[in-house]
DNA sequence: GGCACAAGTCTAGCCAAGAT
DNA sequence: ATCTTGGCTAGACTTGTGCC
């Protein structure tokens, strides 16, 4: 049975709040921090430990080949307006949890095919890959949840989501090469075409478009054929603007 | 190896509000 | 009145890690 994890309403301010603190304190130290300042949002001490291990697994004690670009983002994080900051809280959970990268590609799949989603129809296709299990609906409800707290989606009724009327404009580099990491990681893979980068479902909410002139020359490669443009990673050189 | 502990994951269930 | 949905919680199970 493949792992759901993501299973609590998740704040952005709670993952500012930890990002904010990288490099700045000690493991023991960020996670009495953490606890401390959850104490204002969850009451209970058995929601409040699950909310904390999803916060720092986003941003703290990310995957190793992940820590590269998280640190990147981190010295970076003050040149973002305020949407993107959303956007980058957005793309890091769907590094750290495949369960919400899966909901939210599932989810951005439907937004294109009609105005409105019903909750019903997300907990399907999730019980579909996920198994048919109550952890999958607590899970899809978390994802929804959070999303909609974080100003991407709006529930218009209970159970039936619709985009805002605004997509987030996405201009920064910093972003448009994470959201390339993103795609690779979702895909499994270290190339991905233009078009499916400027056209994943998972993006749903931005607005945006990708050049090759956004992207570090040292850690991607590009490859031009008669069809299309390809970008090849090298996973171990770093980032630079 | 055996143990203790922490972190991560999960089941089962409660309650309130709104829809049917 | 009953069902559905969203939000929340207690506590159990599993896995990883450090120490003796």
């Amino acid at each position: 049975m493949k792992p759901v994890g993501f299973d609590q309403k998740i704040q952005l301010h709670q993952l500012d709040f930890v990002l904010k603190n990288i490099g700045k304190v000690s493991n023991n130290e960020m996670h009495s921090l953490l606890d401390h300042y959850l104490l204002n949002d969850i009451q209970g001490p058995a929601s409040r430990r699950c909310a904390h291990a999803i916060i720092m697994k986003i941003w703290w004690s990310v995957e190793q080949h992940h820590t590269l670009i998280r640190d990147y983002l981190v010295s970076n994080y003050s040149l973002l307006s305020s949407q993107e900051k959303g956007s980058l809280h957005w793309c890091m959970t769907t590094l750290a949890y495949p369960f919400f990268r899966e909901q939210v590609n599932y989810l951005g799949k439907n937004f294109r095919m009609a105005d409105e989603v019903r909750s019903k129809t997300v907990v399907a296709e999730m019980k579909n890959l996920y198994g048919d299990r109550r952890r999958v609906e607590v899970a899809t409800g978390a994802v929804f949840a959070s999303i909609k707290n974080w100003g991407f989606i709006n529930m218009i009724k209970p159970g039936v989501y619709m985009l805002p009327n605004e997509k987030v404009n996405i201009d920064s580099p910093i972003l448009k090469q994470l959201m390339v990491e993103v795609l690779m990681e979702h895909l499994q893979t270290d190339s991905v075409s233009l078009e499916m980068v400027n056209n994943s479902a998972i993006f749903f909410p931005f607005n945006y478009h990708i050049s090759i002139g956004d992207l570090a020359q040292d850690r991607f490669s590009i490859v031009r054929n008669i069809r299309d443009t390809f970008i090849e990673r090298n996973p171990k050189i770093p980032y630079s603007v």
